[in-house]
DNA sequence: ACCTGAACACCGTTCAAGT
DNA sequence: ACCTGAACACCGTTCAAGT
């Protein structure tokens, strides 16, 4: 073993503190590139969630300014966008089963729905946005095919395919606003809100003093989004047989 | 007519402008306050959107700094808080009536969907809240008394209670957006939408490409909203008899 | 009690300059 | 072409200080 060893002539001197040269920031190595500025953002969201997902956390993770993404993504908003087509890619839409198809929508929406709970925050940036990249309009088209297969007319398919998207997307928003409320408050949250409904004057409010049991703060967020899956798909048989 | 009138000895002289004395900003005589405050949010949301609607320019409009307005209002999440149970107090729920009780309830839910797009932004301040507000709770009383005439089961009322006004504000949420971009980049936006769908390679995307005219961007979107509702309570409607 | 100026700790984005 | 430091024009909220 060397414990001394004689200096290295060629060996690059460190910077001294009074000298003007640029520091080279030490990015662990990994290029500035749009698929590790997707890799960082998806890492912080899934982490943090989307308030603290900004451009400043995500060049910090990447060991720069935030002025360098701008080379590689137009803006925040295209960011958002790029996560958006990542997660849509991912989801996998069967063949049509015309026999079934009632029961592959359900499927199709549940995993929409699955994504975006595994992705917290990711529901909120997809609210409103029209859907225009390679991954979401590959998942679109399949499950297009399964809304035809199920022998609707056209504009019931369309219609059907914009509102049953629109419904995983916001009640997953929804659930997990309720969500992140609960790990930061706990269950002190959930028992506030019992105790103010169950608090309110029936006389003024005799429907929701007699439905109180009913009404509280998720028994199974689950149960509830199926009630509407279930409503939702019902509803549009119904609407293709008019 | 008195053209030249002697100088009032008592009448406040101007503020010289290297006196140390605070200036009293002239505040247009009305004292801060809650509604005041409420009032003064509520016109800027109206003219300029959510984006618009920032404390500063709450206080700017008052008058003041944004530091005062934390006298009267917990921050900015309690104002919106505010300005939505404002909106849903002025919702008007008709007695129930057995015989009609979908129409009732569609009435309802159309009634809130237009009270959004009347304030745009206010949908997406509404999404992920859940209403403890007294003008709200007295909607929903009236809401879920509708809903118990139509002889559903209390679980299938507490359900659709939430379902119905969730879908009136993502879709007006949605709306809002897509009427924002269209004011502000005006036909252009449509058309380079459609243009866009209708280039994709209808290889790829087959089931978009053969139903490209019934997904067009919004040939009426109220219709699009009214397939939607009809579907929802035909579906809750049939939840009720399983 | 009500209001204020000033500050704190942030944002997204731009731009001239460096390599 | 890619990256950067520094700045611009904002945010919501806090807090000591004034009246």
């Amino acid at each position: 073993m060397v414990f001394v060893s004689s200096p290295d002539p060629d060996a690059a001197l460190p910077i001294p503190p009074w000298s003007s040269r640029r520091r080279r920031p030490a990015r662990d190595r990994t290029p500035l590139s749009r698929d590790a500025i997707v890799d960082a953002a998806m890492a912080i969201l899934d982490a943090e969630g989307l308030d603290a997902l900004t451009m400043r956390r995500v060049a910090t993770a990447l060991g720069t300014g935030p002025a360098s993404l701008y080379a590689h993504v137009t803006g925040k908003d295209e960011l958002l966008e790029l996560l958006i087509d990542r997660v849509a890619a991912e989801q996998e839409v069967p063949d049509p089963d015309p026999e079934h198809w009632q029961e592959q929508v359900k499927d199709g929406i549940r995993g929409i729905y699955r994504s975006f709970l595994a992705h917290p925050g990711l529901a909120r940036a997809n609210l409103g946005r029209i859907p225009t990249g390679p991954g979401a309009l590959h998942t679109i088209d399949r499950f297009l095919g399964i809304l035809r297969a199920g022998g609707l007319p056209d504009q019931v398919v369309a219609f059907a395919a914009d509102l049953l998207p629109l419904y995983a997307t916001a009640y997953a928003f929804e659930q997990s606003i309720f969500a992140e409320r609960m790990s930061q408050e706990g269950e002190r949250y959930m028992a506030e809100l019992d105790a103010y409904w169950k608090s309110l004057p029936a006389a003024r409010f005799p429907n929701i003093a007699a439905l109180s049991g009913e009404l509280m703060a998720e028994p199974d967020p689950d149960a509830r989004f199926e009630f509407g899956l279930d409503a939702l798909v019902t509803g549009i048989a119904a609407m293709g047989r008019r």
